[in-house]
DNA sequence: TCTGGGGTCCTAGGACCC
DNA sequence: TCTGGGGTCCTAGGACCC
């Protein structure tokens, strides 16, 4: 299940009077300048030629009288957390893929059972919810995750469970309809020929591998009609980072040296609220041509608080700005704070925390799972 | 028109160990 | 004197997704 528009179906809950206009979530380029882009637009401001990601001042001039409204992403949170556990009520197991999306398992015998169910799913969850949204029902959540893709907006798609099937429905598809491939992976493979998914089992093994890697098997099966049963869901978050996007490029030292201890601070108290410890920290720059470098450093086991963190990464970002000084000296654009290997906290507070830093991580077996 | 903020996964080379 | 094979960890960057 895809929730359609979901930031503008969340602000629109709130008013149902600006239903059927054009309505775009986003930093509206009206009030003040700024670098944003669009976070959601509404289906009639699509007609426009606006969509999500958009630079703000760009879908402005395509549609001068669209209702801006700026983004409320706690509000966002909130609804999608409401949504799965009203989801978990009704059905078992559900898999949150994202902020607008979740995977449940319907339990049918036939194709009409499954599609009588998802109709009267869709119609209740919009009453109860006031959300629209497109499903996409099959056998693997990779198929159902696409087929969703192609009921989009309001529909329902069934893909029915036989591999013939899957192939008919996916064959004349385009390669991008695969959620992974992207730009650089689409271009990749029509310079092997490969424009639709029907075209993938033409080629030699050899040659898909060579294109996309170990992932050619996991795309022959695709497209060969029995996908390769769905992952497993690991427990909790694998890094979280914070990032900011500064009005002005700039090069002072000591003014990036200062936005970067913010960052560290938020971004360690984000980490407090979710009882996160986290193994290694990192930050990151995006230069003024919006070339991306990174740095990240092993700390001593798990650690928390954000003493460990904002040292860890002031010495990270002294250490690429002098690089920077001795080449191109560009200028800064984004700054980023990050953590990774993260491990739930000891339920202790940190001050009796004294030897959990001296543990390697390996030894501890009851933090496999986070792993 | 001038390009966000938050994530995940994969690859690849070097270090290090057995 | 020349030269193993396998495994894991660390780190940086790229591609992709919503």
């Amino acid at each position: 299940m895809d929730m359609d528009a979901f930031y503008v179906s969340c602000e629109l809950r709130d008013r149902p009077q600006d239903r059927g206009k054009p309505v775009i979530v986003g930093p509206s380029p009206k009030i003040e300048r700024t670098r944003g882009v669009v976070l959601s637009a509404s289906y009639e401001a699509r007609r426009f030629g606006v969509h999500s990601a958009q630079p703000v001042g760009e879908a402005d001039r395509r549609c001068p009288e669209a209702i801006w409204i700026s983004p409320d992403h706690a509000k966002y949170a909130r609804i999608s957390d409401e949504v799965r556990v009203w989801l978990s009520a009704r059905f078992d197991p559900v898999v949150a893929h994202s902020i607008d999306e979740f995977a449940f398992l319907l339990d049918v015998n036939t194709a009409e059972e499954a599609r009588a169910r998802a109709e009267e799913f869709q119609r209740g969850f919009r009453e109860e919810q006031g959300l629209p949204s497109s499903i996409g029902i099959a056998s693997h959540r990779i198929l159902a995750k696409i087929a969703s893709d192609r009921a989009k907006p309001g529909g329902i798609v069934l893909v029915p469970m036989d591999p013939e099937s899957i192939q008919t429905f996916l064959g004349p598809l385009s390669v991008r309809a695969i959620p992974g491939v992207g730009p650089k992976t689409e271009e990749r493979l029509r310079s092997l020929g490969i424009e639709h998914v029907e075209d993938l089992a033409r080629h030699r093994r050899a040659e898909l591998r060579a294109a996309v890697g170990e992932w050619a098997e996991e795309l022959l099966a695709l497209a060969a009609g029995h996908p390769r049963p769905d992952p497993v869901e690991r427990d909790g978050p694998r890094s979280r980072s914070t990032d900011r996007t500064l009005p002005e490029d700039i090069d002072d030292p000591l003014e990036i040296e200062g936005i970067v201890r913010e960052l560290s601070r938020s971004l360690a108290s984000t980490l407090a609220q979710e009882r996160l410890r986290y193994g290694r920290g990192g930050v990151g720059i995006k230069w003024a041509d919006f070339t991306r470098v990174t740095r990240t450093r092993a700390l001593p086991g798990r650690v928390e608080g954000p003493e460990p963190l904002e040292e860890t990464a002031v010495r990270l970002v002294r250490e690429l700005l002098a690089e920077e000084r001795l080449g191109r000296r560009r200028k800064v654009r984004l700054l980023s704070v990050r953590v990774e290997r993260l491990a739930p906290a000891l339920h202790h507070p940190p001050s009796l925390d004294r030897f959990d830093a001296e543990v390697p991580p390996q030894s501890n077996s009851a933090r496999r799972p986070f792993d």
